[in-house]
Order: C-alpha cells, then structure tokens, then sequence
RNA sequence: GCUCCCUUCGUCUAGAGGCCUAGGACACGGCCCUCUCAAGGCUGUAACACCGGUUCGAAUCCGGUAGGGAGCGCCA
C-alpha cells in the first residue's frame, strides 16, 4: 500500500451535485480510504454572486447519502479550517501582498469591457486570446494615478517568460507546457475575492493535500497553479486528471441529458450502494469484477487503472448495478425503498417480497399494487389470445376451484390439472393473464395469496361467462 | 487560431512487441431451467479510427491524418 493520501474533493456551491462530479469526489474518497489517509471537503465560495447556502446543504446531503463521509471540511472541522474559502479572505490578501510586493503579481485597470475587445481583436488576427499585458509595465505613478481616479484593479500573476513547466499528472503520465503560452491571469478579482487559480492551489498545498483529482477539464489550467506555487514556495501536490463523464452524445454530462444530479437518482429511487457500483466501473478497473459492498470499495480501487478517456454514462448500465443492490437488500428495506408504492393497507413485506424482482425504480411496483386492488387495464392481443385458447368452461371450473380450495394456489392448480387435464403453461398462462392482465410478473402463489378473494373471483368469472 | 488531452465490441473496459484466430462485464439474441418475468447455467453476434514507418513480429513503439474534447474568463 501507498503512504497515507490526503485528498478532497472541493466543489463550489453553485448548483446541485452531478454524476460526475461525485465520481472524481468518490475515486478522491477511495483513495484516501485505501491508503489510510483523509479525505477533506472544501467550498469553493469565493463568487459571491452565485453560491448560495441550499446549495451547500444539498451537496453535504448528497455526500453523506452517497456514504462519502469527510474527515475535515464544513460541520466536522480540522486542523486548517476554515474550510470554506469564503472565509479564508485574509490569509488569501497576506499571499497576495507578498507576490504584489515581490514583482510577481501586478494591479490591472483594464476594464471588462476592454479585455472582452482585446480577446475579440486576437482571436480575429488568428492569436491566442491572451492578455496582452497593457498594465504590466505601469510605473508606480500611473499605478497611484489611476487608484487616485477610483478605479478598483484586479491582481493578475506575472507569468515568467521563457519558462518550461513539467510535473508528472498523476494519471496521464509526463507533461510539459510552455509559460510563454499562458498569459498573466487574474488571481484577485476587482472585489478583492481570490480567483479560481489562486486560492485552489495555494489551499490544496496548505492544506497538505497530496493528491489532487479533478477532471480532465482541468489539466491545462495545471501550470499556472504551479507556477502561481512555485513563485510562493509553496508545496506541489500530486495532479491526476480523470477523463470526463459524458453522455449518449459524447458531450460532458449536463443538465440537457436530463437527470443527472445525484439527487435526480436518488428521487427516482436508485440507491446509493447501485450508485457507488456504477461509479466504481466507469472509468475506472478495479482487481475484482461483480458487486462490491461499499466499505470492501477501497480494497480494491486501483487509481493507477483510472482511465484517461472519458467514459459514457449509460443507464442500462446503472439498472444493473440496481438490480444487484436490490437482489441484496431485505424485507424490510424494499418495504422501506418502495415508499409510498407499497401495500400499506395490508401485508406490506408480503408486497415486497412479491415485487422485489420485478421492480428496478418504486414506480414500477404501482401496477402490481393496481393488480391487487385497482382495476386491470384492457387485454392485448397475446393476452386475449391465451384467454380464448382457454375457453370459458376452464376459467369457470376456475372460479370454482377457488371457492373449493379458499384461495390456496397449489390446491386450485392441482383441483383444475385433475378437472380440465392442462398441465404446464396451458394451465398456468390463463390463470395469470386473467387474474393479473399480464403474461409476466410475480409468482401467482404470493400474488392470490395477497389478492382480495372476491376480486380474484370477479376476475374469473369475467371470462367464464365472455369467451 | 494557438496549446493540451483522448480514440479497443452498442456501453464500461483488459491489454504496457510475440501468451491476441484480442479477454471480461453490461446490453442484445439463442438454448436449458421454469406458469411468466427475474435469478442461475450454457451459448452467439460484436471492437484494436485511418495511413505510413520501425521490427522476424504491433492493439501495443514512432510519425502523420481524421474525429471527439478541454483550456486560452474578474466561472470553477
């Protein structure tokens, strides 16, 4: 095993947690898990504007319902908190005095307005649109002239010339970028709040991370946060760049291909443990195959086998890890998932035991609960078809079988093999379509067992009477 | 436009020069089991993006092409 990795996951609280954010957050948690290590959460609150306090809230809820616990960050605490960057404003100034007075960060005056233009006019002229510099070279007095007049600058880093930039991405391999490709970027904005770049490297290095995974999205924006830490002295953490969660069009995974949260899946009824499997799989290999319960997850996470292309999200897919979560829980807990789609009015571990393998979302135990007590919808043609091969006498030898044997399955099949001769699917298959409408679903047995006499009675005479 | 990343069955992937007539899982089809569905067992269809090069030998190494993606934001 690795020495004990310290990773986070850190996301902002913008919106609500998607699939693939709670991916590079789950393999974050593996990793530290396998090694022993911790796992921190931090918040990325720094635009005001956007992050908002339900966010927050559904975010931690999510985590903790997909069972990825922290071990520093928001409501647990640790030795570097605060964790939300919101509140970490004046450590974020005292770095920016030192690099502003070092020569390595400079004031800007442009205005939006101005470097919207400037990027317009190089992006014409067939040049990377990158910030000409117009104020690096500002003289100290037009520097205080121009603070005189009242406009409020940004902070943007000096980017070294003539500089190659290398580290070795923790799932990519070896890489190397050319400073004179990246322009001085923004690491204060004109509010005074810190600048993505700046205050997500300089906390994932104090705050001892080592491991640092993101996604792919993510790898170029690398050399600047290493240069940014280099010019502060500051430790580098171990970068691994996982490719992104896409969907059925190849595009990142986004609100378009519709639900995608993990609050989507988990109103819908998938549970977490199906979630997790799913997760585990998708761009990534681990040393075993087939379902894992989540604690035995970091055994076996491989994060030297986590994969640099981006991988597909495809629901058939997660319906299978369902399944197998399903096929794992008891009684009680489908009685408990099913929610209000259960029988509360009657046997309700009966029901679940009766629909459990024939369910994948709680929504689809509403037609077996309407089988029990509703009305059924019209028959098919394959349906109609296994009725009238029946014939009427059958389904009223049927009904009487019933009354005789006072709902007992075994007993009516075996009054009506010895009275009509059927045996099989000839004696099985109407028996089914006529009592549930369908040609499939659960053991007849259980199902006459939980289905009111007087409506399994109706059900067959309907056909004794109507050939 | 520039820089960077990616490319094996429909999907997730194994594969780090000969073990590959490319393996597994999901999905799909067939058979068995079975009243049906599910589960289980057996089985089938199905992929190395393309072109060159290196080599006795390439999915694996090199170069190029194509396609996809990302970054170049006072968003993260």
């Amino acid at each position: 095993m690795s020495l004990p990795a310290v990773t986070r996951f850190a996301p902002s609280p913008t919106g609500s947690l998607h699939l693939g954010n709670a991916r590079t957050a789950f393999f974050s948690y593996l990793w530290a898990r396998k090694s022993g290590g911790r796992f921190i959460l931090r918040i990325e609150d720094t635009d005001v504007e956007r992050s908002e306090r339900r966010f927050l809230d559904a975010l931690m809820q999510d985590l903790r319902w997909l069972g990825l616990d922290w071990d520093e960050g928001p409501e647990v605490g640790g030795p570097s908190a605060p964790y939300a960057q919101s509140e970490r404003g004046e450590w974020y100034a005292g770095l920016f005095r030192r690099l502003e007075s070092a020569g390595l960060a400079y004031p800007c005056f442009c205005t939006p307005e101005e470097l919207e233009l400037s990027r317009k006019l190089q992006r014409i002229a067939g040049k990377p649109p990158r910030y000409a510099g117009t104020c690096r070279n500002l003289t100290a007095d037009e520097r205080s002239a121009r603070i005189a007049s009242g406009t409020r600058p940004t902070l943007r880093f000096a980017v070294p010339k003539d500089e190659l930039i290398e580290f070795a991405d923790l799932v990519h391999g070896a890489q190397k970028f050319a400073s004179n490709d990246i322009g001085d970027f923004i690491i204060r904005r004109e509010d005074g709040t810190s600048a993505f770049f700046f205050c997500n490297a300089v906390d994932d290095s104090v705050m001892g991370v080592t491991h640092v995974l993101r996604g792919d999205d993510h790898l170029t924006n690398t050399p600047r946060q290493l240069m940014l830490l280099d010019a502060l002295g500051m430790r580098r953490p171990g970068y691994g760049h996982v490719g992104l969660l896409v969907g059925a069009d190849g595009a990142p995974l986004s609100k378009r291909h519709g639900s995608t949260s993990v609050q989507d899946f988990r109103d819908r009824g998938f549970v977490p443990d199906a979630l997790l499997n799913h997760l585990f799989h998708l761009g990534h290999t681990a040393d075993v195959e087939g379902w894992l319960a989540p604690r035995d997850m970091p055994a076996h996470f491989r994060p030297e086998h986590l994969g640099r292309a981006s991988a597909r999200f495809e629901e058939t897919q997660l319906v299978h890890w369902q399944k197998e979560a399903l096929q794992r829980m008891s009684t009680a807990d489908i009685g408990a998932w099913l929610g209000p789609h259960h029988a509360t009015d009657s046997d309700a571990a009966g029901f679940a035991e009766l629909v459990r393998h024939n369910v994948v979302l709680p929504a689809d135990a509403a037609p077996w609960l309407a089988v029990l007590r509703g009305e059924l919808p019209p028959l098919g043609a394959e349906e109609r078809r296994i009725v009238s091969a029946a014939g009427p006498e059958f389904f009223a030898a049927a009904a009487r079988a019933l009354d005789e044997t006072r709902a007992d399955f075994a007993a009516l099949a075996k009054s009506l093999r010895e009275r009509t001769g059927r045996k099989g699917a000839e004696l099985y298959m109407p028996l089914r379509v006529a009592l549930t409408g369908r040609t499939h679903g659960p053991e007849l047995a259980p199902l006459l067992r939980m289905m009111p006499m007087e409506t399994a009675r109706r059900r067959l005479e309907t056909h004794a009477r109507h050939p």
